[in-house]
DNA sequence: TAATCAATTTTGACACTGTCAAGATTGATT
DNA sequence: AATCAATCTTGACAGTGTCAAAATTGATTA
């Protein structure tokens, strides 16, 4: 009876399925999640998340959500070092953040941006808010990158967003997938890649 | 009967299998591939497929295959081009051609690179081969336009090679996936990508 | 306090899925 | 003509998502 009593029959069961649901697919990917065995894992019946979500697909969407959330609030951390880093230096720290939170969370992040909910599913009308919101806020942010003379300012700000994130996904998905194996060599092509995303300087990188 | 004679019960049950797989999952996706509703569409019995192949991911495979030998040939017929076009010209060429083929064929292109076989399946040994060979002409060939100044030759053409294929990946999986849903901006977006990958040309592109 | 209500949960059911074991068919080989 | 091995089918089992209807129960009203 360490528990809280629950104010309804379960109590927090939306709350409960949707960390069990978080955990399942974090051993064992998306494929080891199935509503019968979640509704075990927290002691409902098999249909007892129906009154909670109206589908598997509502599931993952809200677990997507989370995962923007916890994405965001990630990045905001770093935004803080705005004034003691240089642009540069700072870009560098949110590939890097955005590449390591990709890898720790990869399944997670699968349900963010793979095609299970976007292209086979239907993204949920939060979800689409969400992901929208934090694609604007990355969108802002390369237009002050454009002025600070990080990236080329001729091209239209909408275009150098999309194919610089696009960079930056790739890589993520390459190595979530499994096609890349070497997580070792991950910083290092992160390193390449931001290099070939950002206008050369003109004071070369000195490696002694 | 303009079919060649069956030599056995069904003959060529093999490639008829993997002919229908490839239609059933180019339209509806990979989930609308089940191995019954396949073993129904070419007449034969539930279990039928499995003396042609080991597994659904053995199956899987198969068809991944398929699409990395129709990739390759189609990036044959761009190299044959060699003589005629710059390597800047080339590069696009090369870009544009491989991003179709992706949009073309998403569906293939998805179990080619994506995680239903590299990370939740086992990838044949035959699947692991081709897609060695394709990654190692890439790879031959980033080094040669490295030599040509159309990437940096300071860094490991490892590099250059894992980055730069990343970038494309990531953009084609965006437009696969779902996540960017007009069609119309791919190649702009692809333009834009280029540019970001090719060093900067001593001469400017003078857009009027 | 007793009766009613609406939110929650469960049970039953259906049509699917992948795949294994065992038996049936059949072209080729002896 | 008899045997064999490859090929195919039937039966079966444990899963899956999800709908409809029944059961439970805290809160609300009379």
């Amino acid at each position: 009876m360490t528990d809280t009593k629950k104010p309804y029959h379960h109590g927090d069961l939306r709350e409960k399925l949707l960390n069990a649901a978080t955990h399942l697919i974090a051993d064992g990917g998306v494929d080891n999640l199935s509503i019968r065995k979640l509704a075990d894992k927290v002691g409902a019946s098999r249909t007892a998340p129906y009154h909670h979500f109206k589908d598997k697909n509502a599931l993952l969407c809200a677990i997507a959500e989370q995962g923007f959330i916890q994405q965001d609030q990630l990045i905001k951390s770093i935004s803080v070092q705005q004034e003691t880093l240089s642009a540069h230096a700072l870009f560098e720290s949110y590939v890097l953040t955005y590449i390591r939170f990709a890898n720790e969370n990869s399944e997670t992040y699968d349900l963010m941006y793979g095609r299970d909910i976007w292209k086979t599913g239907t993204p949920t009308e939060s979800l689409q808010a969400i992901s929208k919101r934090c694609f604007k806020r990355w969108l802002d942010w390369v237009a002050v990158l454009q002025e600070q003379g990080l990236f080329d300012s001729e091209q239209p700000t909408l275009r150098i967003a999309q194919s610089s994130w696009a960079a930056l996904h790739g890589l993520c998905r390459l190595f979530n997938d499994g096609v890349y194996i070497n997580q070792d060599d991950v910083d290092e092509i992160a390193k390449t890649t931001i290099e070939m995303l950002v206008k050369k300087p003109l004071s070369p990188t000195n490696t002694p």
